[in-house]
DNA sequence: GCTTGACCCTGACGTTGCGTCAGGCCGCAG
DNA sequence: CTGCGGCCTGACGCAACGTCAGGGTCAAGC
């Protein structure tokens, strides 16, 4: 009955659960999380169920979630699944942009790396060239009805046999590309790299830009692959190379 | 010497460069971006060269740079390599970040998707577990010494034909679990399935969890799978089997 | 009982990048 | 002259608190 009737004062609640006062206050204040307040001075005070409370208010604001939604949340518990859907969803397209951002820094950097002035037409180019997708998702719009069907086609063919065969072709490009490190990379040599890389690139994502930029989002932060993808981890030399040949490389124009 | 002089109000401006008449005051106000005022009435009027700034502006927006931050760049050209570096630093982080939500929401909807209650604590060591690595990065805390040596070697070891083997033990994994999809997820078949999964995801990740997380994060989200891993596309219902498996199937002790 | 230092309270403003009125001036067509 | 559309300048709102400022409370030591 009486189990662990203690009761905590702000700070050491804060503490105990990693939040600050001020944010308890605020929870306070807008009906989130409210204490109780038996003593005279109107000192806020917590027990175990608002400890309860509170943990789940930080699971959920660690998942994204806005106060408001989160009180809707904990007063219809109902609707988590739903919430969830929605709230993957949100992240998922936040995440998409931010690839795009990352795409587009990666770009900027080689293109500046040279040492020349900074260009802006170009660092423009490249920004609207990959924020183009950002609005309408692309899939209705690179993926016209013959596209899909390619799709569905290059998805039935699919087969460890082809995976394997692919995976050579990764593993030899990689090699070449080491081998050929010195060279310049606006040469004849590194062009044709670029073009064999761009090439299987393509191949992998079926031509889907999205997929694309988040490569090359990935190429500027190797350190947040994804799994599957860490077999293919390239090292930052060829990294470096390659992004080099492919926007210095085709004549300055 | 006298090329386009013509002058723009804002409205037509603002629609020229896609922004809003009230983004132009803004950066007005806060001196971003100041147009001429020769109408005696006040109005703002804008010409080629506010054109190009704002065109700039918007570019360094859609990097995620903030605006004060944007002012500095525009000063001092010569900063922008540097300001891109960090940016791209920080993009990164929050991207993690992203992905641990993800990757969290992706495990609760899985553990509540049998129509059980929803919880909370599951929800909540889920959580925790994947934000435990949130601060501090994991490359101190999970490459010990000799962690860093396995990991030296097993990229030492990585080889095409290593590639080759792993890839069609991906496959045939794939198709064992299509072949089970029929089973009970909490069973010894899928149990054991699940076991192959996580060991298979383990080698390929080293044991990292961050890329773990990003695994169950690009779970919850194929459609922003980055290159070279479309290769290992995961049909939607072997991805939620697994899932399945691998939360429900353990007794629900 | 009194002082002291630690702890608590309630406003209230700052942050970021604008959205959204509200109230009023300007300019051009009929 | 009137009307309508465009322009202007405040000023508040939003999200989730951080950060003072000014002032009350509590427990302990003297």
């Amino acid at each position: 009955m009486a189990a662990e009737r203690r009761l905590f004062n702000v700070q050491e609640f804060a503490r105990r659960v990693g939040v600050t006062v001020r944010a308890l206050h605020h929870y306070d204040r807008i009906g989130l999380l409210r204490p109780r307040r038996n003593r005279p001075a109107g000192y806020r005070l917590y027990g175990r169920e608002e400890l309860l409370r509170l943990e789940q208010i930080v699971v959920l604001k660690s998942l994204g979630l806005k106060l408001s939604e989160i009180r809707e949340i904990l007063q219809h518990p109902g609707s988590v699944a739903l919430v969830l859907r929605r709230q993957r969803r949100l992240l998922s397209e936040r995440r998409a942009q931010l690839d795009r951002a990352l795409a587009a820094i990666a770009a900027a950097e080689a293109a500046l790396q040279p040492g020349r002035l900074p260009g802006w037409e170009m660092l423009q180019k490249i920004v609207k060239e990959i924020a183009m997708q950002n609005e309408s998702n692309w899939t209705e719009k690179y993926y016209s009805p013959e596209a899909r069907a390619a799709i569905a086609r290059r998805r039935a063919a699919w087969s460890p046999e082809l995976q394997a065969e692919v995976s050579r072709q990764w593993a030899e490009l990689f090699a070449d590309i080491e081998a050929a490190l010195g060279e310049d990379p606006a040469g004849a040599k590194a062009q044709a790299l670029a073009a064999r890389w761009s090439k299987l690139v393509a191949g992998f994502t079926g031509g889907n830009p999205a997929i694309q930029q988040g490569l090359n989002a990935m190429w500027a932060d190797q350190q947040n692959w994804p799994a599957p993808a860490s077999a293919y981890r390239i090292k930052p030399e060829i990294q470096e190379f390659i992004l080099k040949a492919m926007r210095c490389g085709p004549a300055p124009r």
